[in-house]
DNA sequence: GTCTATACCCAGATAGAC
DNA sequence: GTCTATCTGGGTATAGAC
């Protein structure tokens, strides 16, 4: 807000409050996202944004405030990703197959908004509960609510629509959450995109075959 | 070991070294399912397994080596549970539709089996390195040849296996780990033995369309 | 092998000068 | 708004009596 050039009382280099919110907000999501919440410490955000830790407690208040800010300010993007792409909520959301693609492209692009989730939702929690009703039961419920849609327009068989959300939305998750582990066992990078875009291809010529043919279960 | 019915110094019963052993591990793999490493501690499973914390240490050495034979102790029993349904390694395991009832089976029998991998593998730590080479590796390589071995028979067409694999381990991890928010969004148990027999029977559903086609990818 | 007591450290949070 | 210094609680681990 306040840029005056006026001769500062630190030597420090100024930045504006909301400067500094999103540089801390975007450190605190990596860690929170290589490391459960516990694990983190203020001080590693401090050492790693560069803002002491003091100064931390004084833009966010306290640890728990922060993780829900840094929680907000991933979801938030990514939803701004989704609504560019493909309009706000299921009603507007087009086909399946660029629907699937736009899903993993945001899994891929934001690897926070895979992990924090996964990290926190299988644990019990304040966080997993405050995630699962904040965001979680609105995205299961919004992916439920798309797949009924095709259904009902005759773009899918009648299939169980938690089994096709999950079968579509876990797998991607898994790649990108334990990129490691694959990396290590089989020598690929899932978080590639081209390896992205391979599993995709897997999955929706899976999805031609269901298409064409009767329930699913 | 000494089970002497001698008057003892102590009057708490007396277990055997290991009995207390197991009670422990018990517990340990409870709360390491719970919550991630850093946030159990060594108090709580002192006063859930009514085992002083002292005593922990005396039987554990350290909070990293009770870890360490927490998930020796869950990998063991669920290693024991494929042994009796399917014999060992790849080479004995027998047809894609019992090999995947039992893996949804030995999920759904043992949380832990998902949820500690899940939790650690996701964060970059001693923990997940340590998870991955001594047994995630082995278990994605052994489902990979698996895979191929069908493949080759025959009983699959060419599909890319990590792709498959991904798929058939991916989803039911998924809802064996985050049941507390399916339950929240869409007021479905999906640990429920019923619900993951019907997900079997989806992804068993899809399977089947794709054997009798071409190429999966 | 089990207990009590305690050493020791690290983390979140606060006080208060500037 | 930024800094240093400090309080406080909880956690792992150890000492040592019994």
């Amino acid at each position: 807000m306040s840029d005056d050039p006026k001769p500062a009382r630190s030597v420090t280099p100024r930045r504006t409050k909301d400067e500094t919110r999103s540089l801390v907000l975007e450190v605190a999501a990596r860690r929170f996202s290589r490391a459960s919440y516990e694990a983190v410490s203020l001080d590693d955000i401090a050492a790693e944004s560069g803002v002491r830790k003091a100064n931390l407690l004084y833009h966010f208040t306290s640890k728990e405030q922060l993780w829900y800010d840094t929680v907000d300010h991933v979801f938030a993007e990514v939803e701004r990703f989704y609504a560019e792409r493909e309009g706000d909520g299921p009603d507007s959301w087009g086909g399946l197959e660029r629907f699937v693609r736009t899903y993993f492209e945001a899994c891929r692009l934001n690897p926070a908004y895979v992990l924090i989730p996964l990290i926190e939702g299988a644990t019990a929690n304040w966080r997993s509960e405050w995630l699962a009703d904040r965001y979680l039961k609105r995205h299961v419920h919004d992916f439920d609510l798309y797949v009924r849609r095709l259904i009902a327009e005759g773009a899918l068989p009648p299939i169980e629509p938690v089994h096709l959300q999950n079968m579509l939305t876990g797998g991607v998750q898994h790649f990108v959450a334990n990129a490691a582990v694959w990396e290590r066992a089989l020598g690929v990078d899932t978080r590639d995109q081209a390896f992205i875009d391979g599993y995709a291809n897997s999955v929706l010529g899976l999805l031609e075959r269901v298409k064409g043919d009767r329930a699913g279960a």
